[in-house]
DNA sequence: GATGAATGAGCGTTCATTCAT
DNA sequence: CATGAATGAACGCTCATTCAT
């Protein structure tokens, strides 16, 4: 039986050298040895690159949603809701610096790009509390009337880029700043 | 005397290859190719591939910031500098969306991180428009108080994202969407 | 106690997957698959996989030779000995396609040259009927003078070829055209 | 400029090393290093392995082929004309090992059957004198009715089966029993 | 100065074989 | 005995860089 701690070893040597180099900075071999896994390991629990990028993706969403909505209550008010989702989200990302320049290496290449697509045009199941928080937001005239696409522009532009500064060590987000700056984002998408 | 000609040509194919299919979708070979030049010559005005593409993003800051900063009135109220400045700089981006594509490949990887570092640490010289208008804002209290990174989040976060999206056909940004765009940003920061 | 039924499954996946995909398109792993074996089994009853395909080819004489035998009557004359003989070989390619292109494989490769030398030089007993029938004729002056290796070459020879396009679709063979073309070879060695 | 010579040693060192060894005995490592020449250098010249192999193959003919049909007279009786070629063929085969253990190698190959499969359905321009020679013959009634796929392998079958085991020594070929063996294959196909 | 043929380290991937279970 | 997960050497191929012309 394949052992899953070997999986699992694979999966995190490969997020942690693809999220410190991006992909061409990832060798299979590299991955293997920090993996402590022969080469041809890999290609017993992924067929190849390509699918250990994408699968290590949504296994990365996996973690990251659960915890982002705990406590999220969806009978509260859109604006309560937003602080709470945008809130929590920055936080596993500081929390995960790992997880965030994986997830940025990720959208920032074809792979992400498609998957997007897919995501837009609905030929994937994706995390809709986001799309249905906007859109319950627009009816109610609390949100600005803007396509969805911008919306989600005006909240999570903002959200990546502070995170990204934050774990490059360019600013420094505390507690409060980042409630600060997500309050910041409502500002924006709110009317 | 290396002939200026020469450069600029093996500037613009790379530009172009690498905006179009990323760092390591454009080998030398055939930016030299695209270039009509020996694969040798672009050696003579480049030290190498890193060089070439860090003097590629220099040559497109030089080119885009003279057409924002076009009409900006530094007298102007600091709202209407910057609805002017993120309308210039989004129409910018989609009207040369290779300019963006190459600028988005650079700001993700490595060499882009680097480059912010310097900045920020002021050990270069940029384009300090923005800096000193989010400043003067701030000390007029017109802006919220918040770091300057995080204004700049809150600003380029959302106008990047929706170039993207644009250049990749998820929204369509006439005038009029784009003004209501900045607009919105204008309200992220504005106290 | 290694059971025979594993090692005739082992034999069957190896000679149909060799046949059909050429010696290195028919990995251990493939064949282990097709014969519902461990990949490790297979090295319980072939020592690696040279002695497979070594010891493929001698089950498959083995099989190949006892039809071809049948009804055959060593008090014949040497002609109509020479004719059955040739009509049973093309008989039993034709009707087993596999077997064939095994032996085809097998012939055309180190393993094969290998094999003939061994059974030129006399270090192998092998099938002797066509000899003995050749020598004999030869004895008789009813077949030409000639080295048992070109009469080989001069029977055989055809036979594979017209067999190969037959398998190949380049010709189609029935019983009136095999019995032609193997007539057409005893004149070829006819005195 | 590439250089010709170039080329021509990587020809010389891939057919040598196919020849010895087969398609898979002779990786594109060792093709380069018998060449004198960097690995990378074997792309220059082919696109890759398979086209490699195809050009090698198509060069041989091209060198096969003017020596085989020197002093051939389209004037003399079948019969001559028959003897001539295969007498020819056989020389050739004899005089260049190398030659003739790569055309093997490359016949009993995918490529070589796509190459024959091409030919037959005359998809492909190919040396038709031998196809001539055979339908003239058998428009004379000089020549047994059977098939051109069966004429040919009655010829050839024999030819190249007596040419490899002279190569591989079981055999000694010299010009008289060159000249039986080519008379007992046009006993073979003769009416 | 300009060239582009030549290079070889390095890539993603395969597969015969081993060995702990 | 049987297994199949694990291995790592070896493969075909790419491409940044060099250097003789």
């Amino acid at each position: 039986m394949t052992k899953p701690d070997k999986r699992a070893e694979i999966v995190r040597a490969a997020l942690e050298l693809i999220a410190e180099n991006g992909f061409h900075g990832a060798p299979m071999a590299a991955i293997a040895e920090h993996a402590n896994v022969g080469a041809g390991t890999i290609y017993r629990y992924f067929e190849n690159k390509d699918v250990l990028i994408t699968e290590l993706y949504q296994d990365l969403e996996e973690r990251m949603f659960p915890g982002i909505l705990e406590e999220y209550a969806a009978d509260k008010p859109v604006r309560e809701r937003f602080l709470h989702l945008g809130t929590s989200l920055m936080h596993f990302f500081i929390e995960n610096p790992l997880d965030f320049r994986y997830l940025e290496q990720f959208h920032n290449s074809p792979y992400g790009v498609e998957h997007r697509r897919d995501k837009i045009l609905g030929k994937k199941e994706g995390c809709n509390v986001f799309r249905e928080l906007f859109e319950h937001g627009v009816s109610l005239q609390v949100i600005k009337d803007l396509p969805l696409v911008i919306l989600f522009a005006l909240s999570f532009g903002p959200i990546l880029a502070v995170a990204r500064d934050h774990i490059l060590g360019f600013v420094n987000m505390d507690s409060a700043m980042i409630a600060r700056t997500v309050d910041a984002c409502w500002d924006g998408i709110k009317r």
